[in-house]
DNA sequence: GCCGTTTTCGGCCCGACTGTTTTCAGTCG
């Protein structure tokens, strides 16, 4: 099996982890972890760039040196300067450092001074008040890592958008109420709308900074304060979600909203190119020598820099900064492009609302259309549709559709893809549909290759429309089955099948990364709710963030399209010497 | 280890806060 990109970058990331233990040149360490995120973020995979001859030293923060390490995990499938590393330290090691407060230099002395290489020794050397026999060090360290060391692996972790979103929302109100605050906005990986959010960075402009942070520190909501300055303030909330504020002068306001949307890799493209002009750029302004010559607005320090504005959800320094100096941005797809949803579901299956329901307030959300594509037989506990029930079904979306103005009900389904990639309905009944959305709902575990055989064979149908959710991944508790996305997405384009971003906020599956990947490879998109409620079509919004995230422009998207191009995009499924499929002309069939 | 509209060598983002010191190192974002 071909070395993914994500093990390359996970073998850079702990090798830079104890490299910074050693006490390595810091700038050698940064080079390993910018190369990993480039690595994890590219839309394609570097063995399959190496095998078609690609020069891996053109990626950014790849030289020479770390294209020939990539090569030689790639072809050997081992990183010769981790396993030196490994065998100089314990491995253990490197789990010291998800201890807050503790940092290379920290683990290096307590290794050296008290042979400390694991948790368990740093329980037993914190206990025994042996810490604060280190210079640097104190009782009150020894404490708070005790107090880590004691707590349950909560695994804190990452939150949801929605999640983070009412976290915000609520705190923002809190703070608003104060009165204390010009400008109040969350910033961070939330507005660069990451999947998952680690902790939640909100900016707020205002003459008393400290008050701000008083009025924090003092919200319902906070369990603990983890910092208070004049200008910053650390807290976690009750849910373990970790608030960053910052407060700054509202002449600031713009150098700040860039400074703390970041990302921090990002930030440091952006300062060194105003390096590169003499400047200097931080949270405060844009500055030459001691005069501010930007700061109010980003637009106005990305003008400066002489690059287009970027849009947060390209702040990844994946190459972003290049295309802004080109002036080639993407024009990236957004919620009001969106004229139709083309996955949701009814109670004739799992859904809650009736057809007629779900199109009222599809209808009242602007859409022009809705597919209707419940789910088949085979899955049970949700009430699939057989061919009988489906057959009727169409019957009533005709009646409905023979009454509605301006908006069509698409007929669909979203059929299972079976183990050996064979469909849950007979054709026959496939056909009679405006579109069919085929998904994995069960065996998760086939290997790499079957899994990968399997849904190739499905979309080869001439009448599957739609791959729903590609991936199989439920954020935070079930991983993506193993599938090898680069072939999926070739054999996408070689027959015409489109591939969902499904928006529900615990799927958006394709994510980001694969999205810019069927762009590259030339695939449509379709971004799909998935919803099993009226409500649920309002998640339309993450699964649009995600795209944004991966490049993709209206023309990407097949449900920017008005209707009618949508059912030409949908038709060239059919195959020579097959029957042109029956197509419903509004009236029933 | 990377990289170049000052440079192929000599730079490499920048500031806040804490706990330790007695002027600052380490961590964090």
């Amino acid at each position: 099996m071909p070395v993914q990109n994500a093990e390359i970058a996970a073998m850079f990331d702990q090798a830079a982890e104890l490299l910074e233990i050693k006490g390595d040149n810091p700038f050698r360490i940064r080079a390993y972890r910018r190369a990993a995120r480039t690595i994890e973020s590219l839309p394609t995979s570097a063995s399959a760039m190496l095998a078609s001859g690609e020069e891996l030293s053109e990626l950014p923060g790849v030289g020479e040196d770390l294209a020939g390490k990539i090569a030689d995990i790639v072809k050997k499938g081992k990183f010769t300067l981790l396993e030196k590393l490994k065998r100089e330290m314990p491995g253990g090691l490197a789990k010291l450092l998800e201890i807050p407060g503790m940092g290379p230099k920290r683990v290096r002395l307590l290794f050296d001074e008290l042979g400390v290489s694991s948790l368990d020794d740093l329980r037993r050397a914190a206990k025994a008040g042996r810490l604060q026999e280190l210079r640097g060090l104190g009782p009150k360290m020894e404490h708070s890592i005790l107090d880590a060391l004691a707590k349950p692996k909560t695994a804190t972790g990452r939150f949801k958008l929605p999640v983070a979103e009412a976290e915000a929302k609520a705190l923002l109100d809190w703070l608003a109420r104060g009165k204390l605050c010009k400008r109040l906005v969350a910033a961070g990986s939330f507005r660069r709308r990451q999947e998952t959010v680690g902790d939640l960075d909100i900016l707020a402009t205002a003459e008393a900074g400290p008050a701000v942070g008083d009025r924090l520190a003092a919200y319902e909501n906070t369990a603990q304060v983890l910092a208070h300055g004049p200008t910053r303030t650390t807290v976690r909330l009750r849910s373990g979600l970790q608030v960053d504020l910052r407060v700054v002068a509202d002449e600031s306001y713009g150098a700040a909203l860039m400074y703390f949307t970041g990302s921090k890799a990002h930030n440091i493209a952006l300062r060194n190119l105003a390096n590169a002009r003499g400047w200097k750029l931080n949270e405060y302004g844009l500055f030459d020598g001691d005069r501010r010559i930007a700061g109010v607005s980003e637009e106005e320090i990305y003008k400066k820099l002489r690059l287009a504005f970027v849009p947060p959800e390209l702040r990844e320094d994946r190459g972003e900064v290049a295309l802004a100096q080109e002036k080639a941005l993407p024009e990236l797809v957004s919620l009001s492009d969106i004229r139709g949803d083309l996955h949701v579901h009814s109670n004739w299956s799992d859904g809650v609302a009736s057809i007629e329901e779900m199109a009222e307030a599809a209808q009242a959300r602007g859409y022009a259309y809705l597919a209707l594509t419940d789910h088949s037989r085979r899955v049970t506990v949700a009430h699939g549709l057989t061919p009988e029930r489906l057959m009727r079904q169409i019957d009533e979306i005709d009646d409905l559709n023979s009454e509605l103005r301006g908006f069509k009900i698409l007929k669909g389904v979203e059929v299972d893809i079976l183990a050996d990639g064979s469909l849950d309905l007979p054709d026959k009944i496939l056909e009679r549909l405006d579109i069919v959305v085929a998904s994995v709902h069960y065996k998760f575990d086939l290997p790499r290759d079957a899994q990968t055989d399997r849904v190739i064979r499905a979309m080869e149908n001439p009448n599957v429309s739609i791959i729903g959710h590609p991936t199989g991944r439920v954020i935070g508790q079930r991983d993506a089955y193993e599938i090898d996305m680069e072939r999926l997405l070739r054999a996408a384009r070689a027959c015409g099948c489109v591939m969902e971003i499904n928006a529900a906020p615990d799927r958006l599956d394709l994510n980001d990364v694969h999205a810019h990947m069927a762009k590259m490879i030339g695939v449509k998109v379709a971004i799909s709710t998935d919803a099993h409620s009226v409500f649920g079509l309002d998640c339309m919004r993450f699964g649009v963030d995600q795209a944004r995230r991966g490049c993709l422009e209206r023309d990407d998207v097949i449900n920017t399209r008005p209707l009618s191009t949508l059912l030409e995009t949908l038709r060239p499924r059919s195959r020579p010497g097959r029957r042109a499929k029956p197509r419903s002309g509004g009236n029933g069939s």
